[in-house]
RNA sequence: GCGGAGGUUGCAGAGCCUGGUCAAAUGCGACAGACUCAAGAUCUGUUUUCGUAGGAAUUCGCCGGUCCGAAUCCGGCCCUCCGCACCA
């Protein structure tokens, strides 16, 4: 089907009202929902799987019978839309580039693509742009979605809600206000997100905790970073860089010295410092400091393996354990013995034999230093426990000694926190970024034991789809914290305790589902209050009763109208995102949900959707292989992006999206058009059927249960291969067993029209539409198909048959000749007899004259069927199929035994002339 | 390292929970034949090895165990993928 002919049935969908939904009385409602898009850019295949996938599951129970209601809406929160926005505006090329090229998805005009792209100076257009592409997206995906309830997370309406939701968590206790270290940029005095720092996505930066270890000196002290504070007592020196400027500063009442870009850093991390004055490095070099807990005496010396920009630009040597610091005395004229501080259980990973084995030749290697740092890390952390020259701490494991050794050195004020970048990074516009600890920074406090107890028992009662997601939901759980939950710029709704901060956008989209429930009615409100305060989404929400007369009769009849849809729709009967969700929002949507919702209103299900990759790669918008949805209707039509993305793999598995592979998925959707294009109308009439054709109904029945079966429980694939590939091959052999295909097909079209519809709708409302059935393909009802209705007997015979086929098959394939007849022997009651008694053990009931044919029926017996019908008489019924696929006479009959091979049921003997 | 998923016959991908009927579904690809002037499409068959009678042998990451019997259960090992966060 070409893409204008998928055009006429999405706006006959749209004119229809077809997939609008509204509260039943008698139907029994089905609430799916996919996490909104964000709207900066136009979607690709692999976004569009999730939605196809929720739309499958929408359309099966549609026509199930279940009043189905799929909305959509879209996210505008958060950084990335005003820093393109910023970006587009100061004229960056790269950006400017890349949506030049979006935009020429959608508009032919250059003069229009500029002119559009100017207004991209304001984020408001980018979002409106993009959220009104994606509806004619999913339109042309043939998603059926309810547009009618749809929102944005920056209107009002939106935001009164968000407002509500956190003056709940906050009365709730689970809203905190504390210190937290971020990523920041002093350039923008602003915290900065994944997207602000270039290469974000791709190498992720996150905030190391050093242990600031002060070692104290005669006129000032030294702060040595370490990340392994544990090896304090291997100590034989101190390193400071041989470039690098160093400042003497006042450090809680402390003379302290650090690198200069270390003090910077450390004014943002709520210490009490200040410049006292620049100091030489000559002058740290004579000095002689006291290592803590230890007391022992060291001397400070350069090394190239220090970086001043890192840390405090001042490490303590570790040489027994740090190969870096191995690395360096070998390197330089001072070589104090190593210190061995910590056991492993053997010594195949030392410092001194990795140093060997890697054939590290100085501190200039060092991605080999780094990756014996790797090895040795692991070893010592994992396995290693501390030898007796550790004092107290001797005994202790390396992960113990660890928090006993930092505990201890706070607690006698020999150390501070000093909080570093996991790599050296950079916001996009090229300013430093560090660690900041952001003081009266706003959180809502996952930690909560109670709360997350709550959430737990929740998932299992949940369906989950697949089921092996549900110990990894529970253990995110587990893992969740503190979570900061505003920022200080962004697009959002603004917190509703302290106007400074903006709720950030994944805090803002965790209970929203509910709000598609009654949107309308919530508009209509706030256009008449220009607010909706509390104790109104108190009612619809929670149930609470509205103040005796504060609101008019036109207000109360809005709220009594969203608390009846509410009621209604809500909760969720399955929430369907990809797996890069699981971690984040899936889980904060079930414990707000937890934290605010009860009852019948909590979430019913989730099912996961896997990743889409392009030709074996990863899809990223900087490698240019993301393939836009909008380009899918033309190029292949969408029934066929449909039928690959639900064909190629599970729902939960990856799917490598193949050229070549749809270009066969195109082939096999042609031929089932063609196969329905050929019935001219539809029929009731079951009389006079041969066999042939009721075997063909009744396997045509026990497909549509399967199908039915497998898409209840999420087998996506598994349901449409039962209705698509096996019904086309079904056709293939009732045609080559004779019977008549245009009759069968009137008899099945309806049935099977509406079981495509989940996959392929464009194509199944055509057809549907051509042969004049009532109204549309998408709403009409599944017949149920319980197994009575299934003739099991009648598919038997006909594996049966198939059976016998393949047999003569092989052994025609091992004497290699043509055969000019072919007998077959069906098993007589002897046989029977004998086998009956094999199968079931009870060999001695044989009558002795048969005992002979016990070792045949031992070799056999797992080869046999016990079929309920006559084996003879059905292949009497059918020798002439044999005759004419073998081109030989048949001969069918009842065997004699005899000496030699034997028939037996479900298993003929085969002689062939 | 922790948590999760997984390693199946050319590829993709079932089967594993509930052991035998599994040389292992289904789709793709490849090969052969039919149709055709031809190509494509379609149809039929083959697609681990051996075999002139439907058989046999060897296979489901590796090693071992349980069992009459293991792709399936148990133990160990190797390898791959995803996540480990404040970021949408």
């Amino acid at each position: 089907m070409d893409s204008s002919n998928e055009l006429k049935w999405q706006r006959y969908w749209e004119r229809e009202g077809t997939f609008i939904a509204s509260p039943s009385e008698t139907k029994k409602k089905y609430f799916i929902t996919v996490p909104y898009p964000y709207t900066n850019a136009p979607l690709h295949i692999g976004h569009g799987r999730t939605y196809l996938l929720a739309d499958i599951i929408a359309r099966f129970h549609r026509i199930n019978g279940y009043n189905v209601l799929y909305p959509m809406a879209f996210h505008q929160s958060g950084t990335p839309i005003l820093a393109l926005s910023q970006r587009i505006r100061s004229g960056d090329e790269s950006m400017v580039k890349m949506y030049t090229n979006y935009l020429s998805l959608y508009e032919k005009d250059p003069k229009e693509i500029k002119r559009i792209l100017a207004s991209f100076s304001d984020p408001k257009n980018i979002a409106d742009y993009f959220s009104a592409e994606i509806i004619k997206d999913f339109s042309l995906m043939g998603f059926s979605i309810d547009w009618s309830r749809r929102f944005t997370t920056s209107d009002p309406v939106y935001q009164e809600f968000v407002k509500w939701q956190f003056l709940k968590l906050n009365d709730l206790g689970y809203i905190k206000k504390g210190t937290y270290p971020v990523l920041y940029s002093v350039e923008d005095e602003n915290a900065v997100g994944e997207d602000d720092i270039k290469d974000g996505d791709i190498d992720k930066v996150s905030i190391e905790e050093y242990t600031g270890v002060i070692f104290k000196g005669r006129n000032f002290s030294l702060v040595a970073a370490s990340l392994r504070p544990e090896t304090i007592f291997g100590v034989t020196n101190l390193w400071i860089s041989d470039r690098g400027d160093y400042m003497l500063c006042a450090l809680n009442g402390d003379k302290v010295v650090l690198s200069r870009s270390s003090f910077e850093k450390l004014v943002y991390q709520n210490h009490e410092i200040s410049l006292v004055r620049e100091i030489k490095r000559s002058e740290i070099l004579g000095e002689e400091f006291e290592a803590p807990l230890s007391g022992r005496k060291v001397n400070v010396y350069e090394s190239p393996i220090v970086n001043p920009d890192n840390g405090t630009g001042i490490v303590y040597s570790v040489p027994g354990h740090s190969i870096w610091d191995y690395a360096g005395i070998m390197n330089s004229n001072f070589h104090p013995d190593p210190i061995k501080i910590i056991d492993v259980p053997d010594d195949k990973n030392t410092v001194e034999s990795l140093y060997r084995r890697m054939k590290i030749q100085s501190v200039q290697d060092s991605d080999k230093l780094r990756e014996a740092t790797q090895i040795l890390y692991k070893e010592e952390y994992y396995s290693g426990r501390l030898n007796d020259q550790n004092d107290v701490y001797s005994g202790m494991s390396v992960k113990e000694a660890r928090d006993a050794i930092i505990a201890d050195l706070k607690r006698l004020g020999f150390s501070i926190v000093v909080y570093e970048t996991s790599r050296i990074a950079e916001t996009r516009s090229g300013a430093k970024v560090i660690v900041a600890i952001m003081k009266d920074q706003w959180f809502i406090d996952y930690s909560n034991r109670e709360w997350k107890d709550r959430t737990r028992a929740l998932v299992d009662s949940m369906d989950i789809f697949p089921s092996s997601y549900r110990e990894s939901i529970k253990e995110v759980i587990e893992w969740l914290r503190e979570r900061p939950c505003a920022r200080k710029r962004g697009i959002g709704t603004r917190l509703p305790f302290d106007q400074n901060w903006i709720i950030e956008s994944l805090s803002d989209s965790t209970i929203y589902p509910v709000l598609y429930t009654c949107y309308p009615y919530l508009v209509r409100i706030f256009d008449k209050k220009r607010e909706i305060s509390p104790d109104i989404l108190d009612h619809i929400m929670l149930g609470y009763p509205v103040p005796e007369g504060k609101y008019d009769g036109d207000v109360m009849a809005q709220i009594d109208g969203a608390r009846k849809e509410k009621q209604y729709w809500y909760g969720v009967d399955l929430r369907l995102t990809a797996t890069p969700h699981l971690t984040n929002h899936l889980v904060f949507y079930l414990m707000n949900h937890v934290a605010l919702f009860s009852g019948k209103d909590l979430p019913h299900g989730i099912a996961i959707s896997g990743l889409v990759i392009v030709e074996g790669s990863k899809i990223g918008k900087s490698k240019g292989n993301a393939i836009p949805l909008s380009v899918i209707s033309n190029k292949y039509s969408a029934d066929i992006y449909r039928l690959y993305m639900s064909i190629s793999a599970d729902p939960q598995s990856v799917i490598d999206w193949k050229e070549s592979e749809i270009q066969s998925v195109q082939k096999k959707y042609l031929s089932l058009v063609e196969i329905l294009s050929s019935v001219n109308s539809t029929s009731t009439d079951i009389e006079n059927m041969s066999e042939v054709e009721k075997w063909f109904i009744s396997i045509f029945r026990s497909r549509m249960a399967s199908f039915v079966d497998s898409i209840r429980n999420f087998n996506i694939r598994q349901g449409i291969v039962s209705i698509f590939f096996d019904v086309m091959n079904d056709i293939k052999r009732l045609e080559r067993r004779g019977g008549s295909r245009s009759r069968m097909l009137q008899l099945i079209a309806g049935e099977w029209l509406k079981a495509l519809s989940v996959v392929i709708p464009f194509v199944s409302e055509e057809q549907w539409h051509r042969l004049d059935l009532p109204g549309s393909v998408a709403n009409a009802q599944l017949d149920s198909y319980s197994p009575e209705n299934i003739d099991r007997d009648l598919i038997e015979k006909e594996s049966y048959i198939d059976r016998v086929e393949e047999d003569v098959r092989s052994i025609l394939k091992v004497i290699g000749k043509e055969p000019s007849r072919i007998n077959i022997y069906v098993a007589g009651d002897d046989q029977r007899k004998v086998m009956r008694a094999v199968s079931e053990n009870m060999t001695k009931s044989i009558q002795k004259n048969l005992l002979y044919l016990i070792p045949e029926a031992m070799k056999v017996r797992n080869l046999v069927s016990f079929y309920k019908f006559d084996e003879l008489s059905v292949l009497r019924e059918n020798t002439d199929y044999f005759r004419a696929i073998f081109n030989a006479e048949i001969h069918a009959d009842q065997a004699k035994i005899e000496k030699g091979k034997n028939a037996w049921p479900g298993r003929p003997l085969i002689r062939i002339e």
